[in-house]
DNA sequence: CTGAAAGCGCTTACAG
DNA sequence: CTGAAAGCGCTTACAG
């Protein structure tokens, strides 16, 4: 590989002057500037980041944790970290939980090794906040409550369960099932919540028996859990799934069982992943900017490792979330 | 940062002994052992990647290429990827070309400077193979033809194409229309050339009128494309789809002008992404492994990292694609 | 069984 | 305007 020294040897001038000359860090005579330059560009250098890394103790790099790839949530947060990142000139290595506490601790030792200079968590969300405390990095937490002090970015929740319920009450679509990922986690809890504020802000009743938990939020689980809510024979003219990936799920599910959506059966999800306007019928959800969040995340994390202040309405951004109204009710 | 010296210090030994220690490379007295182990997990030291990867000429991380993230095919092939580097212990940098040269060869520029062990290849696919060449890394190309010497994962992308209009044509579903990605690169260039070599094989002729090609590989751009050959005008009963994305998007098109699939046309993609099953009606299309080839791409770049030699078999995987068939046919 | 020392490729305070 | 030198945190051949 090309190093410095190879540059400076060709340019007929000290390692020192070419490293000053490439970052721009100090003015030299225009013919000196000229030929180092040319150098660089004849032997084709590619500065060596880990020399850089190592000498500055910064890695230019932020790392992702991300609960599960497979939901498109998740995915689209991606998608909007990697463009950000890309504009910020951040590299980033994502990291998947798989829905495991374990494997999340263990890639975040592994990040902490690669020194990166701040990590957006949108993991498993359970008790792993614990791990992220004393890290001594910047962190903003997404789609996740935040340990004390640290940075986050939510939709408010509660008013996006209770969105949801109410719209289905609305229009008659009582009672109302759920479909829920793990309740350990804040975000789905809230959305739980929720819902059973809208109902018992208008006196009905809160039927546990239509609750049923997710182990994972893919488009499987949602097809289990909705043949579940089926096979336990309880009537039901609506489900709330706390996110989209369940809800096509079990909208495959209701269609395999001859249920009409919306006729038989309505339908709300949340999220509003990237597909949901294209099913058919295409589906009524509670709207989370992903691609905001994803953005939004990036540039704050990046004012954190440059130092600079957040004001409070940054530190614990809340999005109020926003009802999209399809054709699934 | 803790360092090897500061556990070397609480220890009592020298730094080398402790890197012997920790890296299992030489054996020690058991008490000395234990008392590196101890120091080490008392100051939860975390060696320093960028100073390891400066010594070995090594960083353990393999740099992927893609060329478009919102395409569930390479999601999919992304979190293949990830799920199988954590295996290997590798750390994988992503890439999202975005459909843009310029972007992607700015992108291969910096995976480059992070002195990434080896690449694997899934991006635009037009000219940037020769940006590829004599890079000095090991380079496993993915749905994308390789240039000489690469190694390469691919399904038959002309057998692919001939098994998608050849079912269509049995099933009565003539004339077949195509809506294509840029046929510059390859793989679709393929798949098109082999729809019309299944209708050359059965005297059919090619209209190609019916040929539309759309600008990117999104549900957004089939929509369109779909638009498109409706407006034209021009009798059709099915359509093949060069990939899923494309497919979605059609037929959310088709449904919104009020055609019934697959009844009034049929259609057929290729890729089999994860939710193509879940559509209603459900996708017939041509399926690639996504999962399998990136857990064999993780794979092979391995062994050429560790400088294993690859069977003839391997350098150029060719997978017999699949035709599954669903509810659009 | 253990350690001293060189060196990987950079950056940067300091000197001239 | 330019350069010599130290040092970031490791690994590893070599010596004892």
């Amino acid at each position: 590989m090309v190093t410095l020294k190879d540059v400076a040897l060709l340019a007929g001038v000290s390692a020192s002057t070419v490293s000053y000359v490439l970052n721009g860090k100090k003015r030299v005579r225009k013919e000196t500037y000229d030929r180092i330059v040319k150098a660089a560009k004849e032997l084709n250098y590619s500065p060596n980041r880990a020399a850089i890394s190592l000498k500055t103790d910064q890695s230019n790099t932020i790392g992702v944790m991300v609960n599960n790839m497979q939901d498109l949530f998740f995915m689209e947060i991606i998608r909007a970290i990697e463009n950000t990142a890309y504009e910020y000139k951040y590299n980033v290595i994502f990291c998947d939980a798989v829905n495991s506490e374990e494997r999340e601790i263990s890639n975040i030792r592994n990040l902490l090794s690669q020194r990166i200079d701040g990590l957006i968590f949108a993991g498993t969300g359970k008790t792993t906040s614990v791990h992220l405390k004393n890290i001594g990095i910047p962190v903003v937490t997404l789609d996740r409550s935040a340990g004390s002090g640290d940075v986050s970015i939510n939709t408010d929740n509660v008013s996006g369960g209770e969105l949801a319920a109410g719209f289905l009450v609305d229009r008659g679509k009582t009672p109302i099932a759920v479909i829920t990922y793990s309740t350990l986690v804040g975000t789905f809890f809230d959305r739980v919540s929720g819902y059973r504020k809208a109902l018992a802000a208008r006196n009905l009743p809160c039927d546990d028996q239509l609750v049923v938990e997710a182990e994972f939020s893919t488009h499987d689980e949602g097809y289990r859990a909705a043949m579940k809510l089926l096979d336990k024979g309880v009537g039901f003219k609506s489900i709330f799934c706390v996110n989209d990936m369940l809800a096509v799920g079990a909208m495959r599910a209701l269609v395999e069982r001859g249920y009409r959506i919306p006729e038989d059966i309505a339908i709300v999800g949340y999220d509003d992943i990237p597909i949901a306007k294209l099913f058919v019928p295409s589906l009524t959800t509670i709207r989370q900017p992903q691609y905001d969040m994803g953005q939004k995340a990036v540039e704050y994390l990046c004012k954190m490792i440059r130092k600079e202040v957040l004001s409070e309405e940054e530190k614990t951004l809340i999005i109020e979330p926003e009802l999209i109204i399809r054709e699934t009710v």
